[in-house]
DNA sequence: AAAGACTGTGGCAATCATGCCATAGTACCT
DNA sequence: AGGTACTATGGCATGATTGCCACAGTCTTT
């Protein structure tokens, strides 16, 4: 009737030895069929299920992971998450998520403290977490194995699974400028990510490539918000000279973007192309949807988890991105003729 | 260097005993001050933190507690998660959230497995999961108290928050009536919900009141996601006489009606008002962003928690809404009466 | 002044599943 | 036959903390 029934009740009901139940229970080789039989008929009677408290204490693994974040774009965590979960479910582990603040000058000493608390076997952490120094350090003292999703460095102690952001970048800014573009905004993502750092510079890079200057004008602070695109929009098309064409660090920037063209009356993509980054849910519910890069967000992050529970040793795995085509972006309004046609 | 450092080292380097270290880990009254602090040098000194996993076997309280959900819309989970989080971490609890699957005839056993796996204290239900016969069943046996997030019930046993969608609706039909709609379509949410029910009722309570008889053709099946606000939209307007204005009962099918206006020409909201539920995010990111009934998710998810924590008995709390006006609602379009009044 | 109620501290059992070592039987090889 | 290698199972100590009981001192009450 309580919460009672453990490991002894089990033995004693299957006519085994308590140290047998615990030899089906983490699926020992050497146990015959029929005894095995006897104990998991016997623990679906008591309804056993083993404490993970005990197993903790009597020295192995507490079949805990750890999922530390600081990231405050619900879609993408969303995301994160479920990737996280459907691979840790597969694996009969579980999940604990762990936010923290990463500008928390005592971050280190929280991270430790979880640790020590709920020993968990591993951890993933999701950026900016993953070039926080104080977290690294702590999970590196304490031995604990982790992975890295989307980190700013390739560290050379642990795993990661990352896409390449700035060939992302780039591609989507060749894009632009394949359709005709060449007064083309970007907006920064938040400066504590690393990627934001790489998706500027494969901007600059494509503009680059192909001989256009990169105008300060038309580079943004952001900070991967909504309201930060809006105020980046007042400020380009406050300019003498607006861009053609508007490139967001993320979905929700871009967003801020098409806001600000509603509420102006500009023509989205007519009069203005708007690109976004991520390819969430929000890239295809906004008005118009929006052209995006698709990050594999959740892939990543059941990837990470792969790389943690995998045998092997360090590894660096880039998963492909993927340029996602809707309705706004189109070739620049030019009342000259110049169809700059282009796939 | 390694994870060590247990509460026999802590006892050790303040010379007491080691119960006395636990007395002052639980802030056991009878522990002269002097002694505390030596304890607490000798505890800061080796960066020790006791381990869940003894604290549970020696049978107190776990200091965790489960979140319980089903539920598929980022934004709200998103909310309801830091609502539990900030309100566990003030009390120093540690959240454990379990997403499952209402609709999976075992429900029942894998949370009494994960219960019985983890000890968690209690248990925050999350709708539908509120409903959920199984689980609930499950989480009477073991005695574990939990409260209720939303529930379609107020079951006698368990606290609950909740606000009153009925009314809410009601406000929201009311306020569309108000200002000139007659036509006034409602998509519905998603069945498994309790709320969804409520809110239609509200629905049908306002059109009644003023005397609108309630059109069938008018009510859409809805399962609270965009595409299904796209379909109901779909629907509605290849009516003969198409509504005025749509009710959706959540913000992201709202979103689905938008894009449905926009990719038609329809203006909204000159030729359609749009409402939604929830006032999630993506209320304010939309275009045009979104006049919508404010739920305080957020407030829902820390009261549950405090419930939870509460000594109190059984509760049952309802918190207010409020209906958020923006811009995508407005009388309909229609300088004269044209077609006769219906009913 | 003695009894009783607090206050502060220590000792030991209990919690539950696993790790290590031991045991016993079987199969195979030389 | 003896040695080696498996297979299959049991026994007991272990891990970190708290609950219960015990004890010694101090303060209050009658």
């Amino acid at each position: 009737m309580n919460t009672r029934s453990n490991i002894r009740d089990v033995a004693k009901l299957a006519g085994v030895a308590v140290k047998t139940v615990s030899r089906v229970l983490n699926n020992h080789p050497y146990v015959s069929a029929e005894t095995k039989a006897k104990v998991d008929a016997a623990m679906a009677e008591l309804r056993f299920s083993p404490s993970i408290a005990a197993r903790i204490l009597a020295g192995t693994k507490s079949g805990q992971i750890a999922l530390i974040y600081d990231n405050h774009s619900p879609y993408y965590m969303h995301q994160i998450m479920q990737g996280c979960w459907d691979r840790c479910h597969e694996e009969g582990m579980r999940l604990i998520a762990q936010p923290v603040d990463v500008s928390d000058p005592d971050v280190g000493e929280q991270v430790r403290g979880m640790v020590r608390q709920t020993h968990v076997d591993g951890a993933i952490l999701s950026s900016p977490v993953t070039d926080c120094g104080p977290v690294l350090n702590v999970l590196e003292a304490m031995n604990i194995p982790f992975v890295r999703i989307s980190p700013g460095t390739n560290h050379a102690l642990t795993s990661s699974v990352f896409m390449d952001d700035m060939q992302a970048a780039d591609d989507m800014t060749t894009h632009l400028i394949n359709i005709g573009h060449r007064r083309i905004a970007f907006i920064k993502g938040h400066a504590n990510h690393m990627a934001s750092a790489e998706r500027q510079a494969g901007y600059e890079r494509a503009l680059s490539r192909v001989g256009i200057s990169v105008d300060p004008e038309l580079i943004a602070e952001g900070h991967f918000d909504f309201e930060s695109g809006v105020a980046a929009t007042e400020q380009f098309l406050s300019l003498k000279y607006p861009p053609t064409a508007v490139f967001a660090s993320n979905d929700d920037m871009a967003s801020g973007v098409l806001a600000v063209a509603h509420r102006r009356g500009i023509q989205v993509p007519e009069q203005l192309s708007v690109a976004g980054f991520d390819d969430t849910t929000l890239a295809r519910v906004v008005w118009p949807p929006l052209t995006t890069v698709r990050q594999p967000v959740r892939d990543l992050a059941s990837t990470a988890a792969d790389l943690l529970f995998g045998e092997g040793g360090i590894e660096h795995r880039r998963l492909p991105h993927e340029l996602i085509s809707r309705e706004s972006v189109a070739p620049p309004y030019s009342p000259s003729v110049k169809k700059s046609k282009n796939t």
